[in-house]
DNA sequence: GTGTTCACG
DNA sequence: ACGTACGTGAACACG
């Protein structure tokens, strides 16, 4: 029995829509909506084993009549916009895929279906019917069945009707299903039905005599007055609805089966665009058609004979791209030539990487990579900023700056966006080992990817640095993030020294405060139970106990820090679980998890990134060492375990309120301009400016609350925000900002025209060019678009601290090796440089941090460094 | 794998 | 009426 599936476009791209949280793909394009309508039709077709198969949509052209009449309706808006812009997109794909799509003006997806199903019927098809609508179950019957898909908590879950199933549960017949409509209508389509009928009473009136025209006949037996009533006043509701709620069955549709046969979905041009979208847990389902993608560049990768000619061909290249791994070099002169030299016998990896340095140093050679920092290790002394700033372009670093807001930098991705080139990723390839792993198992794919990537910067090249050019960050990427490359990798490589012994002895003391706690807190519940759980300390807290609380998060109880404060004071059992957890934490990630992070030189070596963040700061993982506790003493005790070498101290350095003096900059507001030329504590002079007290009287509370409008500020201000974070009211909140505002009125300017202009650009830029974009604030949704205010507001201060943080890097490694010391900065907090310098340099490492940091930049206020040393990190801060 | 919590700037 | 401060990363619980 031949099998016809239909699936109902419309309705599924919907409830998908609207039951995903918001996905977009690299190019901001919302993709949650396509992506939920394959999950369901891939399931589909695994359980169905469709031979047809047809998806129908409605016509999206809505009249002029149809708009006044949903404007006058005010319900079923149109589709929002990030729905709108997905349609084409999945018509697109599933062309790409050679399914059938059907969609005929006049005619709803509905009249397709129903059209189709019937004649699948009708030539012996077992037929299977998938929508979201409730409407579609009037067309069941025993050959067909109608599946309906419903997300619950995340989980799909099918419910399928054919005519018992109907029966069973609405205890009417499929046919009925109309009748129902007619009576009780349907909001969702606009249906109005008869007033005051609801599902219930058209239920029983339908299971009491069949039909809305038998049910004309009988209405003076019904003895309900109300509902007799609203019939007699309002029948021909019914009439109009039931035919509104009518599914045609014979709409004029040419559409031979035949040509709805199922083929091969996992095309090549589909697996591109799947690709493009984004979906990578897909792509598997693709990949055989990956393989037979156009790779004839492939057919561009050479093995020389003689290694010694490609380094002499290096040297008289202008530019060449080139990638290093352990398996072996590949360099890619033009497109039509990647040659790979294995690491191998003579040429080993060693003599690879320094004839490459040597090559390129003697032929002022440009070159460029993929993350060149992970390939520095194979690149010894290849040079130092000035060399990268000159000489290197790195592809991936170059991608995040024209579009920072993605998740990661593959090459593969880069290769589809920039060169529209299929490639396979790195995981694809060699699962989940590492190239030094395959390269002996492998050894054929390894120089493929090894020249694949290679290839790919070269084919990428001129696209990338070109679009990079037409942002204006050709000097943002050449004079500030690739000298900064060799920063971030000597901070890498030398490390911070642990004292991992006394840190695990501290991490005890830990302990036994955390097991005594963890009594006290047992026996204040009367039970035992993980405390470290949200969901059972909920319990225990807000339903056992009854502690006032009430909901927060979607599973449950929140019993975030916030939360647990405000009910600290009145219950102490609340006191010990914040002091639980403030240990707990310090315990797991502070001393556990850092210890075992030392390396066998003793030193933490963490991993520094700089295509992380959406506003251009650097992250830190593996370890993070840029969160490393400072605001409690007792997790400030952390800090004094990282020790300088033996005969060398620590000299911390930080920006004195940096964004804030940007934001003075920015806004050429006069009074917060004068506030940082006068030196003076600035949350100080904000409190008294902003309630009207001579600095004198500036009270701590006063302080304490300028303090936090001034954060407020930079974050992109709301009364809400700045009151849960002071704990007072919105109104006071409220008139803080306003005041704020009234006395430093060019600030509020600033930020109002940052928004404006964000809004028309759809992108702000920090003083160095650095660009964000911000697809929020295109948004439907309210939520969004204010998070996209917030953010046109921060970004601009945030990233330029960012940048001047990272002119600053590039300055101080210089100046330090220019005058020849051997003090090295090796850790970057943000506003914070650390350098560990020799006893005797000291000194003069201090006064050179000062000097570079404060004189990286110009603005119209000062930057101000303030440095302090110490033998721990602890006692330099 | 996702959500919650909490450490930093 | 919505339900919020900006930017990160790690540990843990739980499905």
């Amino acid at each position: 029995m031949a099998k016809l599936v239909l699936i109902d476009g419309n309705s599924i791209i919907n409830r998908a829509f609207f039951g995903l949280p918001d996905l977009t793909n690299a190019q901001g394009l919302h993709t949650n909506a396509i992506y939920g309508f394959l999950n369901i039709m891939f399931r589909i077709l695994n359980e169905e084993n469709a031979d047809y198969l047809v998806v129908a949509f409605d016509v999206h052209e809505p009249t002029f009549r149809h708009k006044m009449y949903e404007a006058y309706k005010g319900t079923r808006k149109g589709m929002p916009d990030e729905l709108r812009e997905q349609v084409p997109v999945l018509k697109k794909l599933l062309k790409a895929m050679n399914i059938t799509t059907m969609e005929k003006g006049g005619l709803e997806a509905d009249d397709i279906l129903g059209t189709l199903a019937k004649r699948g019927e009708a030539e012996g098809f077992d037929v299977t019917l998938v929508s979201g609508d409730r409407d579609l179950l009037q067309i069941a019957t025993d050959r067909i069945l109608i599946r309906i898909p419903k997300t619950k908590g995340g989980k799909t879950e099918i419910e399928d009707y054919h005519t018992a199933d109907v029966i069973n549960k609405y205890g009417l017949t499929p046919s009925q299903i109309i009748e129902l409509k007619g009576l009780m209508g349907d909001s969702s389509d606009n249906i109005p039905g008869v007033p005051k009928i609801g599902e219930k009473t058209a239920t029983e009136l339908l299971k009491e005599y069949h039909d809305i025209d038998n049910l004309k006949e009988h209405i003076p037996e019904i003895t309900k007055k109300s509902v007799r009533e609203t019939l007699t006043e309002n029948f021909d509701m019914a009439i109009l609805s039931r035919k509104l709620a009518t599914i045609e069955v014979n709409a004029d549709i040419e559409l031979d089966f035949d040509d709805a046969r199922l083929g091969d979905i996992y095309t090549d041009d589909a697996y591109v665009i799947v690709k493009e979208l984004g979906f990578k847990n897909m792509l598997a389902k693709f990949e055989k058609a990956a393989a037979s993608v156009d790779s004839s560049y492939r057919e561009t990768f050479i093995r020389p004979d003689d290694p010694l000619s490609v380094m002499e061909d290096i040297k008289d290249a202008e530019y060449v791209s080139f990638f290093i791994c352990e398996a072996g070099l590949s360099v890619t002169f033009t497109k039509d030539r990647t040659a790979y030299i294995p690491a191998s016998g003579e040429w080993n990896l060693e003599k690879l990487g320094r004839s490459f340095v040597r090559s390129v140093k003697e032929g002022g050679t440009d070159i460029c990579t993929f993350d060149i920092k992970s390939q520095l290790p194979l690149l010894p002394d290849l040079g130092g900023c000035s060399f990268f700033e000159e000489h290197v372009t790195d592809i991936c670093v170059a991608a995040y700056l024209c579009n920072p807001l993605k998740n990661d930098y593959a090459i593969e991705d880069v290769a589809n966006e920039y060169c529209n080139l299929v490639i396979k990723s790195r995981t694809e390839i060699f699962g989940k080992s590492t190239i030094a792993e395959s390269m002996m198992i492998m050894p054929d794919e390894v120089m493929e990817y090894s020249c694949t990537v290679s290839y790919v910067c070269s084919a990428a090249r001129d696209a990338v640095m070109s679009r990079l050019a037409g942002f204006g960050m050709s000097d943002l990427f050449a004079k500030i993030e690739m000298p900064l490359i060799p920063c971030l990798y000597d901070m890498e490589r030398i490390g911070i020294k642990l004292e991992s012994a006394q840190l695990i002895s501290y991490g005890e003391t830990l302990a036994a405060q955390i097991r005594e706690l963890e009594k006290e807190i047992h026996d204040l519940a009367g039970e035992e139970f993980n405390i470290n759980s949200p969901v059972q300390l909920g319990e225990i807290l807000f339903g056992k106990m009854q502690i006032p609380g009430g909901k927060k998060t979607k599973k449950g109880y929140s019993t975030a820090a916030d939360v647990l404060e405000k009910l600290a004071p009145d219950y102490p059992f609340v006191s010990k679980i914040l002091e639980y957890r403030a240990i707990a934490k310090l315990k797991s990630t502070y001393t556990d998890g850092l210890a075992a992070f030392a390396g066998a030189d003793g030193r933490i070596h963490s991993t520094f990134n700089q295509t992380i963040t959406a506003t251009g700061r650097i992250s830190s993982t593996e370890p993070n060492l840029q969160n490393i506790p400072a605001r409690m003493e007792q997790g400030r005790l952390i800090r004094k375990y990282f020790v300088p070498e033996e005969g060398c101290l620590f000299i911390d350095a930080d920006y004195s309120q940096i964004e804030l003096r940007i934001m003075a900059h920015l806004s050429e507001d006069a009074s917060l301009i004068e506030a940082f030329s006068s030196g003076a504590d600035v949350h100080a002079i904000t409190a008294s400016k902003v309630f009207h007290v001579p600095l004198s009287d500036v009270t701590k509370q006063m302080r304490t609350n300028a303090k936090a409008v001034n954060f407020g500020i930079i974050y992109g201000i709301s009364a809400f925000g700045l009151s849960e974070d002071l704990n007072i009211s919105r109104k006071d909140a409220k008139e803080f900002i306003e005041e704020y505002f009234r006395t430093f009125p060019k600030v509020k300017e600033y930020l109002d025209r940052g928004v404006e202009e964000a809004k028309k650009k759809g992108y702000v830029l920090t003083e160095f060019g650095r660009r964000r974009p911000l697809p929020e604030l295109k948004s439907s949704n309210f939520m969004q678009r204010s998070f996209g205010e917030r953010v046109a507001m921060n970004a601009p201060i945030q990233g330029t601290a960012a940048d001047i943080m990272k002119i600053a890097m590039i300055k101080v490694k210089n100046r330090l090796e220019s005058e020849g010391l051997k003090s090295r900065v090796i850790l970057q907090v943000h506003d914070e440089l650390l350098v560990e310098a020799p006893v005797s340099e000291a000194e003069a490492a201090e006064r050179i941090l000062k000097e570079e940091m404060e004189s990286a930049v110009s603005f119209s206020v000062p930057m101000i460094v303030e440095t302090s040393t110490g033998d721990s990190w602890y006692s330099a801060k």
